[in-house]
DNA sequence: CTGAAAGCGCTAACAA
DNA sequence: TTGTTAGCGCTTTCAG
C-alpha cells in the first residue's frame, strides 16, 4: 500500500539507486535530480521501510534495553537517561523487563539480541562470569550500567567513596557512634549496599572510631522495615547518634522511627540518605546523590560511540562521582564525647 | 557469520522451502524429513532472522509503546502490565517517551510508525481529534490507555466513579464539609482531576449538601504545593472536615499540612487520596485503587487480539472500575453539623 | 509432501 | 553522476 522506492524512482524517472542515494544523503547526485526525487518523495509521501533498510544493511537500527523490576524510582530514571540520548539517535530503544530470575537467566542465553539488536544496555544486572562471557563472545556490544564487570563496558557509581563522604560529613559534624543500616548484605542482590559499606567502614577505621558490629543493622526491604529495625537500634543501650542509611527509603524510615520515640532531627540523630529520590528533598533529607538520569545516558552514549566506531578501543570504564547533598537531617551531636 | 536457512537446507539435503516449514510448524512435513531439518537447524544453531522474516510477511511482530513522561509512577506501573502481557508473545515492546508536547505532536504526525510497528498503544495521551483521525486513518491499530477518543480503542478508568466513591465514602461518615483539591482543573492535562471532580460535585449535589466554592482548591504538581494550599484551606473561616485529594501525593501533602498545624486525623480532618501508589499503605492514607497494571495489561490485549483478527470487530471501549481502599485517614467528623 | 523460484523493499557494487 | 543488478534471509506460491 505505501509507496516504495521503485514508485519513486518511476515517478521521477530516475533510476532506483539514485532514489536510495537522495534518501541516504549521498554527496553524489546532481542537484537539480535530487530536486526531482525529492519531489517524487513528497508527491508520493514515501517513506523508507525500515525493515527492508535492516535487512539490506544487516544493522537493525534497535538497541536493547534490560531491566529489572520496572518498579524501582531508580532503575526508571536511568532508563529516562538512555531513551533521553536514544531519542536524539536513530535508534529505537527496545525493552526487556526482567521480573524474574529464570527470565533473567534466559534472557542472559538466548541474548534473543541475535540479529534483532544491534547493541545491548544491562540496566543493574551484575552478570556473572559465564555470562559475561557469552556477552563478549556475542557481536553485539554490549554496556551495564550501574554494574560492574571486569571484562565489560561499564558505567557506574562510585558507591564505596559514596559511603566514605557520608561518613566523613557525619564525623566531621563530631559524631563518633555512627550506624550504618541496609538491606541484607549477604544476599547477591545488593553489591552496591556492600560497596557503601566498605567506604563506610574504612573511614571508620581511618579515624580510629569504635567500630561497634550493633551499630551494622539490616533490614528487609523497605521504608517500613528499615523504620521497625531503626526502632531497636535507636533504644539500645549507647545508641548512635547519628546513621548512614544505604538508601533514602532507609532513611525515611529512621526518621519515622525516630519520630515516633520522640527523638529530634538533628538534634537526637543525624541521618544520611543515599540516592536523593524526590521525597528526599521534601523530607529534607541530607543525602548522597548519585546521578542516575546521567548515568543512562552515559551508558547509551557509550554503546552508541562503539556502534559508530567497532574496532576504536574505547574508554570503557566510567565511574561516575557521587557527591553529597546538605540538607537539614545532619547536625552536630547534641552532648559531645 | 551466524547460519541461514539455506545453510541448513543444504545440511539436511532438502529445499529450502522444507525448512521454512519446519521452522513455522507447517503439518505439511513428512516426519523424518522433518527430523532430518531439526538435527541440520540443531548442529548449526540456526536461528532464523527475524529481519528477514519480517520483510517477507510484512509484520514486524513490534508495538510501539508511547507514554509521557516516564517519571510518574502510575504511568510505570501501566507500562509494566502492558510489558507483562507482551512479555509473553511474539511482539516486542519499543519505547517512545515523550517529553514535551512538541515531541508529542511530531510523534503523533510521524506516526513513525510506518511500517515500524504493527500496533500502537497510547498511554495517558488523549489525542485531539486531528490526532484521532490520523490514527484511525493510518492502517496500524491503537489503543488508548488511560485516556478516552470516541473514534478509538480505549480502556480507561471509570474516573467520575472514582469521584463518588469517595465522596459518599466521606458522607456516609457524616462528613458534610467536603472539599477537593487537585491540579488545575483548567489546563488541558488532566481530564482525569476534572472527571473525578464532576464525580465529587454530582453527589455533593445529590445529597443536597453545601457546595461551596472556597472548597475547590487548586494547586501547583507536587506535594509540597499541596501542603501549602491545605494549610490555608485549613485556616480559613468555617474549614472542612473532610478533604477528597485528586491524587495520593495531594492527599499526603494535605497530612502534612494537618501534621503541622497540629490537626488530628482523622478527627480533626478526613482525607482520601486517589490511585494507592506503594506510599498511601505506609501513610495509612484512605484512598481510591484503580487498577494501574491491569490497565496496561488490558489494553496490551485488546491490542494483541485486534492483531489476531483484523477484521473482527473487538469490544473496543472497558472501563476500568475503581474501589475504595478504607485505611485510617478517613472517620466521623468530631462535632456533627 | 517437497523443491524451485519469485518476491518483500532496500543498499551497494559495478558499469556506463 | 547515474542506472542496473545482485543480494540481505525469509515466506510463499507453484509445479511436480
Amino acid at each position: 500500500m505505501p509507496a516504495t522506492i521503485r514508485d519513486v524512482a518511476r515517478k521521477a524517472n530516475v533510476g532506483i539507486g539514485t532514489v536510495s542515494r537522495v534518501i541516504n544523503d549521498s554527496p553524489s547526485v546532481r542537484d537539480d535530480t535530487r530536486q526531482k526525487v525529492l519531489a517524487a518523495i513528497e508527491a508520493l509521501d514515501f517513506t523508507p521501510n525500515p525493515i527492508a533498510r535492516r535487512l539490506s544493511t544487516g544493522q537493525t537500527f534497535t538497541i536493547g534495553v534490560v531491566l529489572p523490576y520496572l518498579t524501582l524510582p531508580s532503575y526508571i530514571e536511568r532508563l529516562r537517561g538512555v531513551q533521553n540520548i536514544l531519542a536524539d539517535s536513530n535508534y529505537d530503544l527496545v525493552l526487556f523487563d526482567i521480573e524474574n530470575p529464570s527470565q533473567r537467566d534466559e534472557y542472559f542465553k538466548n541474548l534473543s539480541l541475535k540479529s534483532k539488536v544491534d547493541g545491548v544496555l544491562l540496566i543493574s544486572l551484575p552478570p556473572n562470569d559465564e555470562q559475561a562471557k557469552r556477552l563478549t563472545n556475542s557481536s553485539t556490544p554490549a554496556v551495564l550500567i550501574d554494574a560492574y564487570h571486569p571484562d565489560l563496558c561499564c558505567v557506574y557509581p562510585d558507591d564505596v567513596d559514596g559511603g566514605r563522604i557520608a561518613t566523613r560529613h557525619l564525623i566531621e559534624l563530631g559524631h563518633q557512634k555512627i550506624a550504618y543500616l541496609s538491606d541484607y548484605l549477604s544476599t547477591p542482590f545488593h553489591p552496591s549496599m556492600r560497596l557503601r559499606y566498605q567506604g563506610y567502614s574504612e573511614v571508620i577505621k581511618k579515624e580510629k572510631l569504635e567500630f561497634d558490629p550493633k551499630y551494622h543493622v539490616e533490614a528487609d526491604r523497605g521504608r517500613l522495615n528499615a523504620r521497625i529495625m531503626a526502632k531497636k537500634l535507636l533504644t539500645i543501650d549507647d545508641p548512635p547518634t547519628a546513621i548512614f542509611a544505604a538508601s533514602d527509603s532507609h532513611a525515611i524510615g529512621i526518621l519515622d522511627a525516630a519520630n515516633e520515640i520522640g527523638m529530634s532531627i538533628p538534634g537526637d540523630l543525624s541521618v544520611v540518605g543515599y540516592d536523593d529520590i524526590r521525597d528526599a528533598a521534601y523530607v529534607n533529607l541530607t543525602t548522597i546523590n548519585q546521578h542516575l538520569v546521567q548515568s543512562g545516558a552515559l551508558g547509551a552514549q557509550m554503546l552508541l560511540d562503539m556502534l559508530a566506531e567497532p574496532d576504536k578501543k574505547n574508554q570503557c570504564n566510567q565511574i561516575l562521582s557521587v557527591n553529597l547533598v546538605i540538607r537539614g537531617t545532619t547536625g552536630p551531636p547534641q552532648q559531645r564525647n
